[in-house]
DNA sequence: TACGTTCTGTGATCTCGATCACAGATCGAC
DNA sequence: GTCGATCTGTGATCGAGATCACAGAACGTA
């Protein structure tokens, strides 16, 4: 057997195979059965649940050397959410076979697997929690954030103090559980306080602190 | 070695040691560094998060056979959340080290562990979708609906037609993210329509399937 | 049985966000 | 450049639920 990488994205990526995708491929749909699971190698892909009333619940963006898929693998149910390519993106995917003999054949893999669950737990408690109590405005911050944070340390770009995220404001809405001009107008409040710029498919965080204090309180 | 216990639950039972608990005794508090899984034996335990507005969110009312407090466990991060007794209980307490070794040893605990938690990341996750679309009458219905599957699971009851849980209208309104008010307003809808009965301490689904309907529009 | 405490039931406001409805901005493609 | 499609920004209305404020019911206990 090989060396075990040390982490299950490595897996996935070394014993699966790339599958190439443009904007809005899908993966998978809701209530497919599981058969492989997947790694993101490039560009993003959107993981998503469609309620009754039509509208789309975004449920997380994937980035290169996140893993998505795993559940249906792991307990065998279902898929609960779809996955489509957000622009152009490389995946790398595994049978579910396959990695659940991985899983197996390496402990300490599923140890790995253990602790990304975990934090995939915690993430969702937050939110949970995040979408009692908040207000809109707070909870478009709070992602603000988060968002920052991860093209920060995603980032190609050098530190600058100003961080440039990729996505429409209708994403954003769908990721926050609120409306597109809901988030548009918690937007306009960033702008008038001067932490945040907006621009068609791009948001601009220019000043950080000043958007955590805002919403801070 | 012994044989394996086919459940977490199980495991933490036989390794572990018992604790009796009073009504409202704690396991223990948000941001605590964790030491210890838990299983309930009898009773029942509230697992809750406090929000900065001073409100309380529940996030699980952890049932005998069930087990909490393992994400610590597993990724060495604080306590989410806090636990507390929910009228008088027994658990079994099994410190983390013990617990981690055992994954260890024994490779199939790992995926039982895996699935356990699977099902949670789905649950949290219907739940979160649930906050996003429904109203409170239809959330209170889901949740009561889904309370009547674990009383009759559960039930040392024989299988009568009305369903008695034993909860009190203000936490139900935790665990779904509402006022009281609002949720004895729905309560009383319910009572309206003639599937529902309330008292001190209690609901009682006198007719599931209306509610059943009731909800689902 | 009397009294305090904890729940439940409901009215009266008030606020935030959903909904509807456009106007302007930006971008790609021909 | 021109045109159509897609995003963004905002105003007006409306409704569900939060908030405040009590009254009555159920329970524990002295």
């Amino acid at each position: 057997m090989a060396v075990a990488p040390t982490t299950v994205a490595e897996l996935i990526v070394e014993r699966g195979r790339l599958v190439e995708l443009r904007d809005g491929d899908p993966l998978f749909f809701e209530g497919d059965r599981s058969d492989a699971v997947f790694a993101v190698v490039s560009g993003r892909v959107r993981i998503v649940v469609t309620l009754v009333t039509g509208a789309e619940l975004l449920l997380g963006l994937k980035l290169p050397g996140e893993v998505f898929g795993e559940l249906s693998a792991l307990d065998g149910r279902p898929r609960a959410a779809a996955a489509y390519s957000y622009g152009d993106a490389v995946v790398a995917r595994l049978p579910s076979v396959e990695f659940l003999d991985a899983l197996e054949d390496v402990p300490e893999l599923a140890l790995t697997v253990l602790r990304e669950l975990s934090s995939m737990l915690r993430r969702a408690n937050v939110r949970l929690q995040a979408r009692n109590s908040n207000r809109t405005v707070v909870r478009a911050g709070h992602l603000l954030l988060e968002l920052v944070d991860i093209v920060r340390r995603h980032g190609d770009a050098g530190a600058t103090a100003s961080v440039v995220i990729p996505i429409r404001q209708s994403d954003l809405a769908d990721w926050i559980g609120a409306t597109r001009e809901a988030t548009a107008r918690a937007l306009g409040e960033f702008r008038k306080q001067g932490c945040v710029e907006t621009g068609r498919g791009k948001i601009t965080v220019v000043d950080v602190d000043a958007l955590e204090s805002f919403v801070e309180l």
